[in-house]
DNA sequence: TGTATTGTGGACATGATTATCCTATTGACG
DNA sequence: CGTCAATAGGATAATCATGTCCACAATACA
């Protein structure tokens, strides 16, 4: 159990359009940079384009803006675009109709969620990039190099 | 994001097993009482058969029976079993090889992780049929009533 | 107005998870 | 030893997440 792939490459584009403020980012630009599939990328990107997370545009110059304040934005807001947590409102087995609660095993489980869910709505993009831990957010400071006789369309 | 629907089914099943100490439970008394599958259910058992935590016995009088005390068993040790939490342990970038830390993003995302698998290792079984909730752990006191004219082969 | 650039959206391929079913094997008991 | 009850395990299907590719639409710029 974890992250899906697609939350984290959100995730990760998001940071990236994070760390380049201001100048559009063309698909080819965030998948060097977060090291994600170019074929993939825009199905990713397009669920938070539709959030009005980020802004996407056509032609030349084009690319992904963050559209939103990073100190506003929360890794759960992205997360939640693309895989959202689910919570467990009632007991999965559909026994008889009780709306109390949950049963003690469900709840705990459901606590947990919710307490990620709490986490990630704390956690905003800006804090991650003020974060001084030795290392830039995404692992390295300077785009990844690119190999030399590239073939065509990789990422 | 959430758990598994596997490992849904194995925290139900040892629950089950847990409310019924001592005599080994068919696969088809555990599906009926935990509102699985009663053909993917033996798929979900047979790993915590491997990992000690249940016996299981052919034969006539055979089934499941918890090898453990429910005091000792947590929640985490069973989602172990089918379905573990993934850990971060290094960037998932593939970049330069940092022996460091991770980035905060990704420092973030296995913190939320950490706590979860704290948690899980914190509930044990035991305590979830202790607590007293007004509901029973299986949201239910009594097995499912089973419908009349019951088509073969259904949970 | 034309052309190069760039994202959009759909069709399709691949892989993992979830689920079903059938045969083999094990064990109890007469 | 034979028979019935029960799990083990493999083959297969169905569904969903992930990934690839291509034709199209929009945008900037000359």
């Amino acid at each position: 159990m974890g992250i899906s792939q697609t939350a984290e490459y959100a995730l990760r584009a998001v940071v990236w359009l994070a760390q380049n403020p201001g100048d559009p980012q063309t698909t080819q630009q965030v998948a060097q940079g977060t090291q994600v599939s170019i074929n993939y990328l825009p199905k990713v990107l397009q669920p938070l384009g539709r959030a009005g997370i980020l802004t996407s545009q056509r032609g030349i110059n084009g690319g992904y803006t963050l559209d939103r304040d990073p100190e506003e934005l929360t890794i759960l807001e992205i997360v939640s675009c693309v895989d959202p947590l689910t919570r467990i409102k009632s007991c999965p087995l559909k026994l008889g109709t009780h709306t109390g609660g949950l049963c003690p095993l469900h709840q705990a489980l459901d606590d947990a969620v919710a307490e990620v869910e709490q986490r990630f709505s704390q956690t905003t993009i800006a804090g991650l990039l003020r974060k001084e831990s030795g290392l830039k957010p995404l692992c390295e400071s300077s785009p990844a190099v690119i190999p030399i006789n590239m073939p065509k369309s990789q990422n």
